[in-house]
DNA sequence: TAGCCTGCCTAACGAACGTTCGGTAGGGTC
DNA sequence: GACCCTACCGAACGTTCGTTAGGCAGGCTA
């Protein structure tokens, strides 16, 4: 029960840090969502940002290791399949949990410094990953020729827009996100339009 | 002077804002900014909120103006020149004055109610130019077939994601952000590529 | 039955929050 | 010289913040 509790209080605070902000919820917000009194939250948590860190540092795992499985999956294939794979692999990190993904995208900036430099550290080593890719891709001639930076950049930013507006309940599937997204991110490497 | 006072107490609010989030910043903070003692800010201003709602309906002003002036020069022109002109404007409105634009991009959501309802439906429609423009393209065959609402978000957040990384100070000029950024969305919407 | 551990409570802490108030220094106007 | 206005000050308001402390009910272990 005490995993529990832990884990029903870092669902809570993901959706209200996704909706209001870290800053503009407080701990007695989290502890009203698992009906209990504020101070109670203290047996469970160490403090505020603990539960930051943990849901960022789980929200950070779960790219990862999508990613370290698309790139499994894809290896030794062509640019452009380990491309897509690894769109598809991210769209569907931050459709399948939209709290804990936008607050890992938008949140991270209020965690201690500590804590905001080693969750920085892994998400340059997330996005060099992309841009190994794409500089692998533009220099074989199978992307066009793209600042590796600044294409990766406008790939991630454009997916993770995906956090402020997808709903599970709205019209559109997490399928269908995925295949408009990795369509429009696949054409706008590749050589040949315009 | 109290003009520009007024307008110097948003420039400070705008990079704390920008930096720290609405809620992560006092009065205090502001004040500091400008040098005087926080109970002073309000011969200046009638809340907190005013000064947010003061920047971000100044931003979205921007935003809109930029696109008309777009879309005036580039009337009757080919779709693909109508959206690059469009993805100009909207990138030179975002480097013009980062700590605005972010500020406008992110934290509309600490607007209160009627002023969030506001900005919403000026954010709809400036969304739906986009959207508009997409679809025209689509149809005509010079864009790729896509779902116009969709697209539009991709590219939207895509530049949007300039505000998060972009320093004036930076290696990168606004003007070659603004060339990537320009080949990257009309290559996303162009059919040919793969 | 005694004792302990878990999970929550109420009460309270000092600090910070947004905001209001009365006052005052200094310059411009009559 | 009397007056007023602008721009700011220090003090304080009531509220909320994150967090700590001590206690109590109830189930598990001995």
């Amino acid at each position: 029960m005490v995993e529990t509790r832990r884990r029903q209080i870092e669902d809570v605070a993901s959706s209200l840090f996704s909706e209001q902000g870290y800053a503009g919820t407080s701990v007695r917000d989290i502890a009203r969502g698992v009906a209990i009194q504020g101070a109670s939250l203290y047996a469970h948590v160490a403090s505020k940002e603990d539960v930051l860190w943990a849901i960022v540092r789980r929200a950070a795992g779960r790219f990862e290791s999508a990613a370290d499985e698309a790139e499994r999956e894809t290896s030794g294939r062509p640019v452009g399949e380990r491309l897509e794979a690894l769109v598809r692999a991210h769209v569907g990190v931050l459709t399948d949990d939209v709290g804990q993904a936008s607050v890992f995208v938008r949140e991270w900036r209020s965690l201690s410094p500590e804590h905001r430099a080693r969750i920085g550290a892994r998400r340059d080593a997330y996005e060099n990953r992309w841009r190994r890719l794409i500089a692998e891709g533009s220099q074989t001639g199978v992307f066009v020729p793209a600042d590796p930076a600044l294409a990766a950049a406008y790939l991630l930013t454009a997916l993770n827009g995906i956090a402020t507006w997808y709903r599970p309940a709205g019209p559109l599937s997490p399928r269908a996100i995925s295949a408009e997204f990795v369509n429009l991110s696949r054409r706008a490497l590749a050589p040949g339009g315009d």
